[in-house]
DNA sequence: GTCTATGCAAACAATTTGCACAGCG
DNA sequence: CGCTGTGCAAATTGTTTGCATAGAC
């Protein structure tokens, strides 16, 4: 396992160390509040300030992607080499991701289109997924 | 011009009336709060929470649509027949809209792979402008 | 030792809600 | 005329900030 080594000159401290562990190492998208939660449960002092800001830190440096989903607040994921796309289930709020060659075919063609330099495309699909389908009827 | 005649058994009052004029006539995508500015030129009385009741009810009704571009606050535009999606410049904030053939075939291919029924898709690029890119050099 | 990061409480911003009155149907 | 929608002010929620102290380098 991974950890943090360095900050880009920023301090390493604990809880930006165990703040940043946490989001690798859920899979899914964690809010602020999600994170600040599941912070607590190791280091209960960690404050809701700390956790923002050290969000806010991550993504300036690139570390973190921020995302915007229906509707609620901002949720955070480490940002991976391959970029990738979201499949939200509006039953149960499920998150699939997926990768498709084709927005990379959307990216050049928008591109050529309107002059635009391009640097990232996000694709969020919404739907049932198949067991919201079936309790739906 | 057409007007709005009814709102499935809401009331149609003048307020709404207007703001949903105002979403349909402006070009953008506007704001809670530059629709409450707008909508205050024309009716210096109304407020701002009921701007945000008409909202969330021709949200309900699948009147307009609520878009979450970057960080800021949510956007609102009136549902149009045709799926469209977005540029957006990183510079100046400029909103382009564009369709493409590309998105129809993303939903097939994800709904075959994920059993999901998909309802709708947005695709959203970022980048700069032709304008804001000439001035970064 | 210096200077940045933290915790706490207070400030802010966006949005929602309770209530008495206005006005649509 | 009944009942939903509105304006206003106050409440909530998500996020940011000021300040004194803790702790990384």
């Amino acid at each position: 396992m991974v950890e943090m080594q360095e900050l880009s000159g920023q301090r390493v401290t604990s809880q930006r160390r165990l703040l940043f562990d946490l989001l690798r190492h859920s899979e899914g998208h964690l809010d602020a509040d999600e994170l600040y939660r599941l912070a607590k449960e190791r280091e209960p002092r960690i404050s809701l300030s700390t956790v923002y800001r050290a969000l806010s830190l991550f993504k300036e440096l690139g570390l973190v992607e921020e995302r915007h989903f229906a509707d609620e607040h901002h949720h955070y994921e480490v940002k991976r080499k391959r970029e990738h796309h979201h499949l939200v289930c509006l039953g149960c709020g499920k998150v699939v991701e997926f990768q498709s060659p084709l927005t990379k075919r959307i990216k050049e063609h928008m591109s050529r289109q309107s002059g635009f330099e391009i640097l990232n495309a996000s694709v969020s699909l919404e739907g049932y997924c198949e067991r919201c389908r079936q309790e739906r009827g």
